[in-house]
Parts: structure tokens; sequence; C-alpha cells
DNA sequence: CCTCCATTATTAATATTTTAACAATAATTA
DNA sequence: TAATTATTGTTAAAATATTAATAATGGAGG
């Protein structure tokens, strides 16, 4: 990267789509693709895919444009996929196990080691093979295994005192979809999903469209 | 709404999180509020949190701030949370359930009138009271109940043709949860709910945070 | 090996968004 | 009821992000 230069937030939630068109365009193996290209597949400007991209060095050739392997590889290093990472869910409801059954959180490196809930009639089962552990047990599991990922899947109530035994514990990212701003310890990295908004958003822009047209 | 001004996305996106602390602050008995104290809640600056109301009209008072109610109701109505919506679920899967179980969803006025999945061993199964029916009568089942809203949680190879169906009789809002650009015409809305993109920025937070200290 | 072409990297211009400043005004207090 | 205070609504300034323009450069073709 180039030094000193702060990345904007926008810059880097472009980064994943980039990164799964590159992946898309792989697998049908094209092995270069330009700025132009790469712009009617994401929607975002040619303009603004070259400035993103040169935000961390120059990755295309001028003439030729980018080579779709390498820039893959490339992006994935810049968002830490290049790496393996353990996780633990905890709140083993829906939530929580829809994250634990997805497939593709283990294909990008990401190993649940263990789900926590409070809930006696599910500790004990098995997710995938992943099992479902006392939420007791949870500052010694991490501890123990060294976990550096926590996914909290908890109600809205219980999800900032989860959050503090995880980052007390030595968790250092915390992928948060309990409806709530949680305080997490400066060197600690939150993001949220936040599925209200999400559908709020969505609903506004229904209600616009359609203002004029209900019955 | 004041006439002609377009509001932007950015200003959309922070109305859920100032009505959800709104509901907070009603659900503690306080009726009052100024922008920076809303500001100290919501993380926004008290001047961001004043304009992004006026775009929508005065809602305030000098010299004394907001009424939680009042402006709860108002930014409900904005996001068009006043109103109830039909909604069907296309895939049973892992999130389809977990949206359908979500209570959330009922209490905010979104009604599920049924699941759809090919999977024959879920289809006749219920969630919450809701049937998980066949596929294929999914165009019949939208039009005879003049559903408007679609979640697609589908995997990636199918959505678009499920988004097709879906807007084809009528549906004019669709949540996707799957991992892919779906194309709609224009008078439809979509809005993306990306976990791979929210994942992938948090590894990016979490591996900027760490590129120092790890082993 | 030279020329031309495509396309990036980079700089400049524009547009948008955020923050700050302040004038207007309702509520509170004396 | 007049003065004071608090806090909004609104305008102005600053910061940021996006788009456009262009100079640089590697590749392809003759």
């Amino acid at each position: 990267m180039k030094k000193g230069k702060r990345i904007s937030d926008a810059v880097i939630r472009r980064l994943p789509k980039y990164y799964r068109y590159l992946g898309d365009l792989i697998s049908s193996d094209i092995n270069r693709i330009s700025s132009s290209e790469l712009s009617k597949l994401t929607g975002f400007t040619a303009s603004q895919i070259r400035q993103d991209l040169n935000n961390f060095g120059g990755f295309g050739q001028q003439g030729y444009g980018y080579d779709t392997k390498r820039l893959h590889v490339e992006i994935g290093k810049i968002l830490g996929l290049d790496k393996k990472y353990k996780v633990i869910i905890v709140g083993a409801g829906n939530i929580g196990q829809a994250i634990a059954n997805y497939a593709g959180f283990y294909e990008e490196g990401f190993e649940v080691l263990a789900l926590f809930d409070k809930n006696p009639k599910l500790i004990g089962l098995k997710i995938r093979d992943i099992e479902i552990k006392d939420v007791d047990d949870l500052a010694a599991f991490i501890k123990r295994n060294e976990v550096e990922f926590g996914v909290i899947c908890t109600p809205k109530e219980t999800s900032q005192d989860m959050a503090d035994i995880l980052t007390e514990n030595g968790i250092k990212a915390l992928w948060n979809f309990a409806p709530l701003d949680i305080k997490v310890p400066e060197h600690v990295s939150i993001e949220d999903v936040r599925l209200n908004e999400s559908l709020y958003t969505l609903t506004y822009y229904y209600s616009r469209n359609n203002e004029n047209t209900e019955e």
C-alpha cells in the first residue's frame, strides 16, 4: 500500500465486489479485464475503479488492463482473505445456525470452532459437526483456543455482555448481528450487520416509488 | 417532505438508527431530546442530525428539542413503516427460516404469507405457522394474494430466475440475501444484504489493526 | 524495431457530503 | 411579561468523494 495515505471506508466496501466479480471471471477462464469492462459488471465508474485500485499500488498495465488472477489475489490480501481465522459464534438461534451452516464461510478460510448458547435444549447439539456449547464455558474456550473472531447472534439484551466476555478474553474482531451499538475497546474491530436498517431502507424506496399508486 | 429536493441515500440509511434510538427513548419514558443528546447516542454529529431531519421538514422546536414520540412516528412514516406489507420468502434454507422466525419482522408490520422452496423434504413443513410451499406455485400465489414484498434467500444460481418470477407477477420490492447483483425492472426496488462484503470489510480492518502483531 | 493503439496511473475539476456558524424563535425563569 | 437561555432551522465553509481529462507506458502489429 502507498505509504501514509488513508483509505476511506467507501473504497474498502467496494473491494469485496471487485473480488467477487474477479472470482466469477476466473471461473469463466477470463484472465484479463479492463476497468471499463469491470465498470459494466460492477456498476462503478471505470475512473473510480482505477482510483480505488491505485490506492494500493498499480496492479494494472497500461494498454492491457488487469490480470484477473493477480488482481483477485491482491485484493484478497488487502482484505485479509489470505489468512485463516478461528471463529466462534455466540447465540445458536436461527442466525447463528445459518452462519454456521454457510459453506462459503469455510471456503474463505473461516473455521468455526464452536457455537455457544445458554439454552439447555440446544447445548450438545451439533451443526455441521460443530458443537453447541454452554455459554458458561465461553471465556475458557476462547483463551484455550486463541480464538480471534467472534460472531454475535444473541438477543439485544445480552449482546453487550457477550461482547465484553469476548473482548476481555482476547477476541479482536466482532461480527455483530444484534440490533444495537456494541461498545468495544479501541483495538477491537467491529462490523455490524443491520438487517432492520437494510429492510427499512427498502421500505423507504418502495414507498417513494409507489406513493401515488397505492390503493 | 420539502418539494423537489432529492434526499441522498446516506441520509436515508441514517434514519433507521434515529428510529431505533427514539424507540428506546420512548420505552424509557423520555419524551424530549436535543440533537446534541441524540448525537451522543448515535455517534452522528448534532449538525448532521438537524440537517437530516430538516430534509423532511422541521420536526423540532427551537429552545426545546424534538418530541421523541412525534419524531418516531414521523420517521416511521418517512420510512414507510406506517403501512402493512405482505411478504413471501423464496428459499427456506437457514437464512429464509431465520427471517421467517424473526419476531421483529412482524412487529413492524411485515406479514410473511408463505415460504417457498423446491426441496420436497421442506415442502409442507411449517415455520411459525407459515407453510413452506412448492416453488412451482410461486407465480400463482403472488398474483392471488397481491404480494408486494419478496425476500430472496435462494442460492446464487437460481436467484435471478426467482427474482424474475417475482417481479413478473407484481412484486415491487426485493430484499436480496443472495450474493449476486440481481437485475430488476426500473419500477422495482431492491436492497441487498451482502454478508460476504460485510465480513470482508471486517477482515480488512482486523488485518490492518493487527498487521504488526501477528505471529 | 518502430509506430500506433489501448488502457492505466495520475492530476485536475466537479459534485456531494459533512461540519461549522449564526440568526430565528420557543420555552423557561425571574 | 420581559429577559434570558436553549436549541432548532438554515446558510456558509470545509472536507471528502467522484468524475473527467490527460500524460505515461506497455503491447500488438507491420
